[in-house]
DNA sequence: CCTTTAAAGTCTGACGCCATACGTTTTCGC
DNA sequence: GCGAAAACGTATGGCGTCAGACTTTAAAGG
């Protein structure tokens, strides 16, 4: 009793965010560039039209973007043509992913992954009784494009299911977890510790499992990848932990 | 492809929050008080432990407090035993709840739902697989106090198996969603539309099934017992909506 | 080469929020 | 009844953010 009623509370009372909004816009741009969301070379949107889309003030924007300079994660320059640039260094990636992995603390990284199972594998059931025909060509496209990184392969794939499940939240949860977890997840670090590891081959089987209209197996599928994912993830961060 | 790509950049682009940080804590505590979180003649904090626990200054807890003072939700006394105390008329919750019911789209409703019955249901096949017999002994005992409003009785018991099932997000996406949809899903006034309706013998059923350790069966039966009340909820809504 | 255009750079007054300090009110405890 | 304590009420200077206006820069197009 004293457990809801406290724990009702403690999500009434939290703390709002400490952050002030530039510092939150950094935090966007800083996380989408180094995750890979927005690549190298790649032209931000104008000081304009990022005020407009994060609904606050250019100087707002302009103060996020002298962070992002001194950060060297973008480079500005002035006159028509102009604008905001990422810089994205592939080395830099890739030790901000070690580095971010070895800052998670285990039990952390499992209850992530039990809350992305749980989203992932709601969204693949409810394709399974959603889907139709035009649906599974659509999921099977996307999986059959093998030309890009792991984890954008990954994220495309599961956000086709949870578009086909037709699910706005949890379409938008996929994306978080995409953002927050799925780089890691789905990293290329992780594909060379185990080359038997054929994501693609349980995708088929996830898709024919939502083709066939079988929710709790597409279900049942979607939390075995992404426990598999996690194992492995685990793996290597003991290897980072304990050396 | 462009749809993962277009998606992810719906998340990183998206509007920060618009509300000033005044605004933010007076919906905190005005929803806390219209759900029944917050009780009638209750004392709130003091504005400094207020002011300390929302992380935000004193004079924005003024600023809320003034706001609340306005919509007659807090009366303030000055002096030593002063402070800000609930008012929570019954008949205003009411009236509010059934504001608030007609105000959400019926997809909007069903999706909410559905993200819900998937963190719920993970929570329980959760708990099968991590309880121990004093947790169960826990679980019951929380099913057994039946002298509250429903909602509370509800809330109780679903953040009682998210306890159990060990996963902090789990537990607090379980009291984001008591907060957010549980007063409307377990409303009183739904249990007098269908007096069949008897949520202590769904919750017996589901607690049986976590002590057999039968995650799905513990699933499965937590989730329709959601999509139940949601379906009585729809019912309402059309009355509501189509006179 | 010149003009136009797009985009960054700079500035301003008003408002929200912060931390801090002090004053007033009311109850509690001796 | 008095003093102490808790709690609200008021005020202040500084910083972040806002909307809006104007200037400078550099590329594109004729």
């Amino acid at each position: 009793m004293g457990t809801s009623r406290a724990s009702a509370r403690s999500v009434v009372f939290a703390p709002l965010d400490p952050h002030s909004r530039a510092e939150t816009v950094v935090r966007r741009l800083t996380d989408a560039i180094t995750f890979g969301l927005l690549t190298d070379a790649e032209q931000l949107p104008s000081e304009t039209d990022l005020a407009a889309q994060f609904g606050v003030s250019r100087v707002t924007v302009r103060e996020a973007l002298v962070a992002l300079r001194q950060q060297n994660l973008v480079e500005t320059r002035r006159g028509r043509g102009g604008g905001s640039f990422v810089r994205a260094p592939a080395a830099a990636a890739d030790r901000s992913l070690r580095s971010r992995l070895s800052e998670l603390s285990l039990p952390n990284l499992r209850d992530t992954a039990d809350h992305y199972a749980a989203v992932a594998g709601a969204a693949a059931r409810l394709a399974a009784q959603r889907a139709d025909a035009d649906d599974i060509l659509r999921i099977e496209e996307v999986d059959a494009d093998v030309a890009g990184p792991p984890h954008r392969m990954e994220r495309a794939y599961h956000l086709e299911v949870a578009a086909v499940a037709q699910s706005a939240r949890l379409a938008r949860e996929e994306i978080r977890f995409a953002t927050e977890l799925g780089t890691l997840l789905w990293s290329p670090i992780l594909q060379s510790v185990d080359g038997a590891y054929d994501p693609h081959a349980e995708h088929r089987a996830i898709t024919a499992a939502i083709a066939a209209g079988d929710g709790d197996l597409a279900r049942g599928l979607t939390e075995k990848h992404i426990e598999t994912a996690v194992e492995r993830l685990v793996t290597l961060h003991l290897t980072l932990v304990e050396p």
